[in-house]
DNA sequence: CAAGATAAAATACAAATGTCGATTAGACGG
DNA sequence: CCGTCTAATCGACATTTGTATTTTATCTTG
């Protein structure tokens, strides 16, 4: 709702937005995000109704905000710093992931049941266009001649976001260095 | 909500699920799922409210129920009835996929909009299902030793379904060839 | 076709939603 | 520190949601 730059906030406003966030948090250990009104959440938050409708126009705006927020710590943690190929690249970045996601299964749960999985697509964008940047850069730049970074990006971030929540969702998982060493199987050397 | 047959249904619970559907469908023609009432539905389906209510729990829930079907219809169009490698078959695959989905481009836009992407997530695990199958059954079983059948499925489905869906959404599309040639590029040839 | 079964409609209700305008409290700059 | 600006609160309201109960209409089966 707001697009301000978050940072420059009135001091009230993130005040209220963090109790909020908070209190949706609480809520969903409790019970799924569908059974939680937005009457429950302020009770939680102890912020006034319509404070509520001032800042996010229904509560999936509120889980949105969460998750965009859950989403920058993903990228910030799972992007390698240091990589000598595309291929390199993208197999640590899944390590990463897995181990981001391993620690946070509770959270990600509670919002695949949630029904609005806006999770996985949140960064599924954020990721492709992050793996994109790279690709079109000088380190990966000229690694992989005639390839659209674009599709490239799409593809193997939406392999591993598959992969990854169908992991996460199994009740009995495959073992994590079998599903790494997959990856390494499915990605071509060039 | 019923879990019967959905064939033998009493003719008139038979009915006011068409009318409900296609209320759904029509309406989503003209403004986001979002911005649907039950009660919007209800009128333009000429269907009592409580009528609704007998037979699913939310507006989300008749939505989920149209997109069954359409994926049902989905993986009826795009499995390949024949093919001699696991490669040939998901290229195939792939390619009536993207057919399939050009031409519903409309609804799909819909449903994605809508915030609740029960589409995309719903004909994952069918595709994936059913390339499991196929990679786990006598034609392709022995083509790929050593390989996960479950994680194969996974990794290529989801690949194809982020490619599609970044294809659907962009409002400058990369020609339909370039993203099969890069299709047939990715997936190695044993 | 008639009897029994059952789905749809009608009515009513408590709770939640989303939006007002008015008031109070707090943040920020000079 | 004080004046101004603006966010949070309050109370109220029309609408929607989800459910329960009763009545009416329709399907199915023998």
């Amino acid at each position: 709702m707001e697009e301000k730059k978050e940072d420059n906030l009135d001091l009230r406003q993130r005040k209220t937005r963090r109790q909020l966030t908070q209190a949706l948090v609480e809520l969903m250990e409790e019970r799924p995000f569908q059974e939680l009104s937005v009457t429950d959440i302020c009770r939680r938050a102890m912020v006034h109704r319509t404070t509520f409708y001032a800042h996010f126009n229904d509560k999936q705006e509120l889980l949105h905000y969460l998750l965009t927020q859950l989403e920058r710590e993903c990228i910030a943690v799972c992007v390698p710093t240091d990589a000598d190929s595309p291929r390199q690249f993208f197999l640590t970045a899944a390590r990463n992931a897995l181990a981001f996601f391993k620690e946070r299964k509770a959270l990600y749960r509670a919002c695949l049941e949630s029904g609005t999985d806006t999770e996985t697509r949140l960064l599924e964008d954020a990721a492709a266009g992050e793996l994109c940047l790279r690709l079109s850069q000088p380190p990966f730049r000229d690694a992989l001649p005639g390839v659209d970074p674009r599709i490239a990006a799409r593809f193997y971030v939406g392999a591993m976001l598959s992969l990854l929540r169908w992991w996460l969702a199994s009740p009995d998982p495959v073992p994590e260095e079998v599903l790494l060493s997959h990856l390494d199987r499915f990605i071509p050397h060039s």
